[in-house]
DNA sequence: TGTACATCAGTGAACGCGCGTTCACTGATGTAC
DNA sequence: TGTACATCAGTGAACGCGCGTTCACTGATGTAC
């Protein structure tokens, strides 16, 4: 049975005790509008209830209000985008250097092929105050870790690992933002080749 | 007399042959609410109208649609910012490194300072079709015209001017970007170290 | 010089719409005795 | 085993609101003769 159609496709309701399963229903409904509006202006409490098939209502057992579900939504694709750059940095080819590339593809990769779900992740939680880390942090870390395997393995930096991160995190975030700006044919081509030159830029 | 007052203030209707003048302070009122908002969810046809000291549908005169106005805001936003570094870099400091790097300042200081106007400059323009250029190429261009002037006065770079150019305004724009969704204090204090590094890095 | 008319800058009221949120409810499934 | 009741998952209708846009208009300033 499928949730994913509109109106006419009924929904069978959870069993007793299974409520819980809807949250995740409804953050999978909000996270394929996503790809298609690719701009979080279009998320809202009534459509994310049409796309789910559900009452508009129904949102409010789960989420307290709009916000509260952009958040929830948020760790869902900050925890997808991790899992995904965690399995691009075990691949079994032992260079520290080629797995923390790969994982940069992986993140680029994620990037250009879901740009809605992308451009989520730098919204700053409703909920949090204004000290608390972004959840993005999460990411750069990853970055951080990858580029410290490196320097433990013999490899030279030209700045401290943690320096290293930043740099090629914020570039890779900025080429991507710049990508989505202007997705041209030409400019994706290019992107193997950016992200060599930014690993060569960090390595003496 | 002021026009940013809200409701009270009369405002006094432009004489004949002068209607123009309502388009500049349009763009002028709706950058004033985009630096309060920092969010181009909350420009809308009537809180600009609002804004301005006008009624809503005075807005047609000058704009075709809310889009149109985006679009607007959009270019006048840009040419702040190009006039900016372009100043920044006309610096009597003769060496040409000084210069980019006080461009980059420019740059990052503008983000910083105006996050409501720097976001909105990354907005693809509705009426453009895909396959045009989007408006901030034309401030990559900058960057690059100062390394081909590094380089033409006998500066080594590890990477052609061009690419150099991609990887410089990525970071910064990545940087700012992840400022921007967590701006701590500690993180704007590492703004200058960042920038010296990004210099350093493309440098030989 | 007067006067009829055109043009200009801008308005006020109304339209239909989709939104977030609330509230009393329904019907199925479990539990106590 | 039956039965009264509690709890659960979820609904339908309604609310008030601000939005983009349209339309016929107003009053001041210019122009033709």
């Amino acid at each position: 049975v499928s949730n994913q159609a509109a109106g006419s496709m009924a929904r069978t309701r959870n069993r007793w005790g299974e409520g819980e399963r809807l949250r995740t229903e409804i953050l999978d409904a909000a996270s394929r509008l996503l790809s298609e509006l690719d701009d979080e202006d279009g998320l809202t409490i009534r459509g994310v209830a049409r796309a789910t098939g559900i009452a508009p209502a129904s949102i409010y057992s789960h989420f307290a209000d709009r916000a509260a579900l952009l958040d929830g939504l948020l760790a869902h694709e900050i925890q997808r985008l991790r899992e995904r750059i965690e399995r691009a940095g075990d691949g079994d080819g032992a260079d520290p250097v080629d797995r923390a590339r790969e994982q940069l593809r992986a993140y680029c990769d994620f990037a250009a092929t879901h740009p809605g779900h992308y451009r989520i992740l730098f919204r700053r939680p409703s909920e949090a105050p204004p000290s608390a880390p972004s959840p993005v942090i999460e990411i750069l870390s990853l970055f951080q870790r990858s580029l410290e395997r490196a320097e433990a393995a013999g490899r030279r930096l030209r700045l401290p690992a943690d320096r290293a991160a930043v740099v090629v995190f914020t570039a890779a975030h900025g080429r991507m933002a710049l990508y989505q700006a202007n997705p041209t044919e030409r400019s994706a081509n290019k992107l193997p080749q950016f992200i060599d030159e930014l690993v060569a830029l960090v390595l003496d």
